[in-house]
DNA sequence: TACGCATGGCTTTTT
DNA sequence: GCCATGCGTA
């Protein structure tokens, strides 16, 4: 009866789908079909061994991950009803607990959750209490560290300083943590350790729910925190019937929190877990995944896996070598019409991937040029608009009137006359007689006058009698009515259309108010409260981000957001020290290890064809800059590289490079020092530096002035014997580029 | 109070 | 090179 559920599976994943209770860890390499094991088990659970739904929590890393699981799940159980299964997020998990829990926190059920704007802005404002300078201690800073501690469990009163910078936080930290009290908010960390502290604290909670949830499986266990890990253990015990599914070398997320170690500490934790190893890959040519594997195999501290596949068919990956960023992204225009041509790829077959946001300019200038299709995945969130974080924060206000924070961003959008002096006041009266931010506008109503400026009394008293009004309508639940009298009587469209620069951007920012009043309509339909809306709309912060995803396009996107993804082509860019991996990565303990984790999620990506790039020069900032390419490409065994003739390997780039400059690398280089063995001895053949014989007296991005041909700017500058030649680019076209010899050619600095 | 220009500083990103 | 923030002025 349940032979659909497995027939399809190999023997690691018919275990893991079929494995009895009791603790088991399953250790997926990219590509094994870990989501399909995951979401048979869960099946197989409710339709083979007779576990209802309601007693099934599963726990993912993403809401759409979490939609996308739930679907599965229903389209495997068939007609039976999933009735009280529990999926979806730890935070939105916790959110939804903590709703009906609230009185084992300090917070009532009505309770508001902060994004990281909002808590940007309570750091400011404890920061401003304790009379700290935010540029001398960056408050987002403050916030990692705040956010690294809850991930750990550290309470306020609990943090230790260690340094001048620790002794900061440490001062902060208590008071933004009352900041968040008083307005009755929980930030996203919150919602885990608060969750953690409430099972702690009630034995009667704690057993409520271990009863409740037989069953816990956990995706993506490798990106889980130490906050997440607890709440595993607290909500498995004492069963402990825990399905953890992971990968450590996909672990990418060390930068919030995210605790690979957590998949050792499991073994530790429970020694009679079963181990299963996923090693099948059901995606990638036998190279991409030796290339993977050379790469990541230099990791410690790992469970090694053995990625296999029973593909044939394999090509040798290229490694190409551009002259700079807009060389790199023509080559990969190149190669996409090429392999189009040549083998039928389709646009949507192809990726390219890249360490960071920034380096998506020079493809997307060279794609527009060629009018090449394209799409950028994962974009700025829809709820990180100024606009749809204006109107949400008009509802939220409405929703808990002492919500200092949304109270802030309103209360001058559209301008009152309302300015941070009048707040500050206001806030100072409030805290002196001791009274809620809802309290102070109904006084102020009654015709109270609080030590504030005579012509801010009006508005303020004006904003108040509406916000009396929104709440009592919002009595009536008509969440979308709601919606249209904020808006009208504020008139946030009028002021959308006034404070916008274009007409364009005018309607772009009206769309995504009406994308947002959308929401409102379905959470009406769903009859959902104020407060429900309120916590969902801050947690899904990816439901409403209805990209068009459809038609005929390459997929530009970051590492990070490529985690999961496959693709027939794909092309990694700037593999360069500096970038991949990332220069800030060196600061960071285990960085390399991070980043190199990085670069394994983006080659296993690839299912036919895998592309490396680096450039000799890249404009990173403005001015451009000599490139190293990345270490991480040593790592390669040559005989994984090489491409045959005529395939994709295009030479003539090379022979131009080497004229336009002294450089004389080429692309045959690598290959070359990995043929020689210097790769495995770790000697880099050093590119040749402008400053190597003495520093220039003219560096890239400097404006300059010549008495012939005016200003202009630095382009290069490099040392020549006793001369300097300085590369020129005259704002006067007539001039355009000139290499000049400061030996004859008097060229001054400008400011 | 509001707007305009200068300065500085810069990953990755989900909840 | 761009964006966000901060200070100075109307």
């Amino acid at each position: 009866m349940t032979d659909d559920l497995l027939h399809s599976l190999n023997d690691q994943q018919r275990q893991a789908v079929t494995a009895g209770g009791g603790p088991i860890l399953v250790l997926a390499g990219p590509g094994s079909g870990k989501t399909g094991v995951l979401t048979r088990r869960i099946a197989y659970l409710i339709r083979a061994v007779g576990v209802r739904p309601w007693q099934i929590m599963a726990v993912t890393f993403t809401n759409k991950a979490a939609a996308e699981m739930r679907q599965r799940v229903q389209a495997l159980v068939q007609d039976e009803r999933l009735y009280g299964f529990q999926i979806g997020t730890f935070h939105s998990t916790c959110a939804r607990i903590l709703r009906v829990e609230a009185d084992y926190t300090p917070y009532t059920k009505d309770f508001l959750i902060y994004d990281t704007d909002d808590q940007l802005s309570v750091i400011g404002r404890a920061m401003d209490d304790l009379d700290l300078d935010p540029k001398r201690n960056s408050p987002r800073a403050i916030l990692n560290a705040i956010s690294s501690a809850k991930n750990e469990l550290i309470l306020p009163h609990q943090y230790q300083s260690v340094d001048l910078f620790t002794e900061i936080v440490a001062r902060v930290y208590p008071r933004y943590q009352r900041l968040l009290e008083q307005s009755n908010a929980l930030d996203f960390d919150d919602l885990l350790v608060q969750m953690v502290l409430a099972l702690r604290s009630s034995d009667m909670l704690r057993e409520k729910y271990q009863q409740r949830f037989e069953y816990v499986l956990v995706d993506e266990f490798q990106d889980t925190n130490s906050a997440q890990y607890q709440l595993v253990k607290l909500f498995g015990a004492p069963q402990n019937n825990v399905f953890a599914v992971g990968d450590e070398d996909q672990s990418i997320y060390a930068f919030r929190g995210a605790d690979y170690r957590n998949v050792a500490r499991f073994r530790k934790d429970f020694p009679d877990a079963q181990v299963i190893l996923l090693e099948q890959n059901y995606r990638s040519t036998q190279t991409i995944l030796d290339v993977a594997r050379a790469v990541i195999d230099k990791n410690t501290n790992r469970t090694v896996k053995k990625l296999f596949t029973t593909r044939k068919d394999t090509l040798p990956i290229l490694v190409h070598e551009a002259w700079d960023d807009e060389q790199e992204a023509r080559f990969v225009a190149d190669q996409i019409d090429l392999l189009r041509l040549k083998h039928g790829y389709r646009y949507s077959d192809f990726a390219i991937i890249y360490r960071t946001n920034g380096q998506s300019r020079a493809l997307e200038a060279t794609f527009v040029h060629r009018a090449l299709p394209y799409t950028i995945y994962g974009d700025v969130s829809f709820y990180k608009r100024r606009e749809v974080k204006d109107v949400l924060a008009y509802l939220r206000l409405v929703s808990n009137p002492n919500d200092r924070v949304s109270f802030e961003r309103v209360i001058n959008v559209p301008k009152r006359g309302l300015g941070e002096k009048s707040i500050r006041d206001l806030f100072r009266w409030l805290d002196q007689e001791q009274i809620s931010l809802l309290n102070g506008l109904e006084r102020l109503t009654e015709g109270d006058a609080p030590p504030l400026a005579a012509r801010a009394l009006k508005p303020l008293a004006e904003f108040a009698l509406m916000l009396r009004g929104w709440r009592s309508q919002a009595q009536t639940g008509q969440l979308l009515a709601l919606f249209d009298t904020i808006l009208a009587e504020v008139g946030y469209r009028l002021y959308l259309r006034e404070s916008s620069d274009t007409p364009q951007e005018a309607q772009t920012r009206e769309d995504n108010v009406d994308a947002l009043r959308a929401t409102l309509q379905t959470a009406d339909e769903r009859q959902m409260s104020l407060q429900d809306y309120m916590i969902e709309a801050t947690l899904m912060q990816d439901a409403a981000d209805t990209r068009t995803n459809e038609g005929e396009r390459v997929t530009l996107m970051t590492m990070h957001a490529a985690k999961g993804l496959e693709f027939p082509v794909v092309f990694i860019t700037g593999v360069e020290e500096g970038i991949l991996p990332h220069f800030r990565s060196l600061e960071e303990p285990n960085g390399i290890e991070e980043e190199r984790r990085l670069f394994y999620v983006g080659i296993t990506r690839a299912k036919d064809r895998l592309i490396l790039t680096y450039a000799f020069r890249r404009g990173l900032y403005g001015s451009s800059s000599v490139q190293e390419r990345s270490k991480f490409l040593l790592d390669i065994p040559p005989q994984l590289i090489d491409a045959p003739p005529g395939t994709l390997r295009t030479d003539q780039g090379a022979a131009q490079f080497s004229s336009m400059t002294r450089w004389d690398g080429g692309m045959g280089r690598l290959k070359d020092d990995l043929a020689r063995g210097s790769a495995s001895s770790g000697r880099v053949i050093p590119f040749p530096r402008q400053d190597a014989a003495r520093a220039t007296q003219f560096r890239a991005g400097m404006n300059v002035f010549h008495e012939a041909f005016g200003q202009g700017k630095v382009i290069e500058s490099r040392i020549d014997g006793e001369d300097e030649i300085v590369t020129v680019a005259f704002v006067d076209r007539k001039f355009g580029i000139k290499k000049l010899s400061l030996a004859y050619a008097k060229l001054t600095v400008l400011q």
